[in-house]
DNA sequence: CATCCTGTTGACAACGTTGTCCAGGGCCTA
DNA sequence: TAGGCCCTGGACAACGTTGTCAACAGGATG
């Protein structure tokens, strides 16, 4: 009796509607949406029946059809470099929380720091009517996104500037942590510093190069051909890059590492060398306090946190004009900063 | 003209549909549908006038709608622990890059290792109507699955085993891999060996305790109270269970720790000793190269790519009873294991 | 010239939910 | 006891899209 019930009523792969569990309980459909919705006007009693049939049937609210009617699909997009990139799961995390303190869930997209896949994830999600959109971008020409923030899709770029279009960002302040990076070697007693960045697309690295240069500016030091390596962060490359500096007969005698992964392979170089050559990297990475690596380091979660906080912000009906936040980053000595010049 | 049509047409916060399209084009509404969808049987001139009018509204198709009509979300739903954790961001990843490959995009989902969290996540998801689902469990009962998965939801649970329900697994080998680190250890002359882990509740963490258990009792040593410490990954729960092992009149003179989180903290504690203890670690960690850890090494990409190329096989109509696939780990040594009791 | 076919196009219903509005019944008041 | 009000419940349209089907034009065929 039960399980020919079962059967008749609801088909496998064919999910119960409302209509469904409203037939079975004998009650309207509006009222079974009432019920699901928590919504006052029920006796108990017509609960009571409705819920045995949701329950009976297996019933879940589909929220597609909820999004359609309603507008807004409590669901935002993140769209980041490389979610296996150490530096973007904290900050990711981070997003998804904020999110879901305001109940919304996050549809997450890896751009490979390709601009034409961020476009195409983000034009993706603008499909998928996110309320909301948080923008590592990728490349730098972002006007493809105008008649979607026009439509009503609140936007936060982080990390880097959007490019010829008006929104809120949340940026670190990269050209202020190279500088205080490179001038702490100075402050060492090194002159002969090398950069190693990532490519000269991405702005956070023009700024740390920017910040490098400024500091070396500041200390009268004229930087010589070759001391400055921008490129794929590829650990091949950048090995090339860090040989390259460290050998001849002039050698620098510190590097100044541009974001986390080129610091990992900085870290390897120099430790295959004999002759010891001073340090300081962008971003921290775990397990660097042990290995004493001085680094500027930014938070991630922090980054993430506050641009998801602009973002509801933004949802909820503020309307002020478009905000420019930058972090401050920190220095922290652990060692390979400090060395001398050999 | 231009701006007082745009105006009128599109207005702000209110999207233009395609029956918006129509309008301006002169066409049919289905006829717009047909040219957003590349279906064929269009004209190359009314294809060209519903294009301009597509361009000149800024329309962009609503997904949600379309899905309520054809029934794919074309979306997968991946709840795991904690994406911050340096072994999720790649197994994510990958997950991500094989739904990229099948046109699918990634909802992601933290429980923070808190059962009723994970359920509300997997729910949530289910009521988006993902079309499949990736679960890293932290709970032990999944019977409220059982609805979602009659009702087409294709599931594959992932790291650990479901509870009470029928469903796809991929699984690393976490007794073998800890039954061959512990006979690592062993087989470097040590007796008395530590082991800490996650909590009981993980099936990971019981499996890996089973495998040092085995690999003691192959060597005939009988395990002491106190050697064993099963708890929280917080970094001081960890540093006191290593430190009390560490004291007292005969202290062990290795420790086996049960996942990344426990290795960090165990280097840590190690490090800030004089005698040298030898440690063998669950998961690889960046930069444990150079810090010389012995790890058992289980691949999260791999992983993360077998669950999902299973979950699509599944979507794609396979129907082959559900399968539980175990992948291998990789004892990868590097010193810290090798080294001779002190 | 009638018929058939093919290829293009649009009208309409349906997907599952929620908002609006109205009907009916019970209860209170005069 | 009649009138009015409140409370509960249901009928119906709408959200924006796609599938079905029929209409129509134009050319080929008999």
């Amino acid at each position: 009796m039960d399980r020919t019930a079962r059967h008749s009523e609801t088909r496998y792969g064919n999910r119960p509607t409302m209509k469904d569990v409203a037939a079975r309980a004998g009650v309207g459909l509006k009222t079974v949406s009432r019920v699901v919705n928590s919504e006052p006007g029920v006796t108990p009693d017509t609960e009571r029946r409705v819920q045995e049939a949701i329950d009976a049937l297996g019933f879940r609210r589909n929220d597609s059809a909820r999004v359609l009617r309603k507008g807004r699909t409590a669901s935002i997009g993140l769209v980041l470099e490389d979610l296996a990139d150490p530096f973007y799961g904290p900050l990711s995390r981070a997003v998804e929380e904020v999110a879901r303190a305001h109940g919304a869930l996050l549809i997450n997209g890896s751009s490979a720091e390709d601009p034409e896949r961020e476009q195409e994830l983000v034009l993706a999600l603008c499909a998928r009517r996110v309320d909301g959109l948080i923008v590592i971008p990728a490349g730098d020409d972002h006007r493809y996104l105008e008649p979607e923030i026009k439509a009503g899709i609140a936007t936060v770029f982080v990390d880097r500037p959007a490019g010829h279009v008006d929104v809120d960002m949340v940026l670190s302040d990269s050209f202020g942590g190279a500088r205080e990076g490179v001038a702490h070697l100075i402050a060492h007693g090194h002159r002969r510093i090398g950069f190693i960045g990532d490519q000269p697309r991405i702005h956070t690295a023009t700024e740390r190069l920017r910040g490098y240069h400024t500091a070396m500016r500041d200390a009268g030091i004229t930087v010589e051909d070759g001391w400055v390596s921008l490129g794929s962060t590829e650990p091949e490359r950048v090995r090339a890059a860090a040989e390259e500096m460290l050998s001849g007969p002039e050698p620098v005698t510190a590097l100044f590492a541009g974001n986390n992964r080129v610091t990992v392979t900085a870290v390897r170089v120099i430790a295959e060398r004999e002759r010891p050559v001073a340090l300081v990297g962008f971003d921290d990475i775990e397990l660097a306090d042990l290995l004493g690596i001085t680094v500027i380091s930014q938070d991630a979660a922090a980054v993430g946190r506050t641009a998801a906080e602009h973002l509801f912000r933004r949802l909820d009906g503020a309307d002020h004009p478009t905000a420019r936040v930058e972090l401050p980053t920190t220095l922290i000595p652990r060692g390979s900063g400090e060395l001398p010049p050999a």
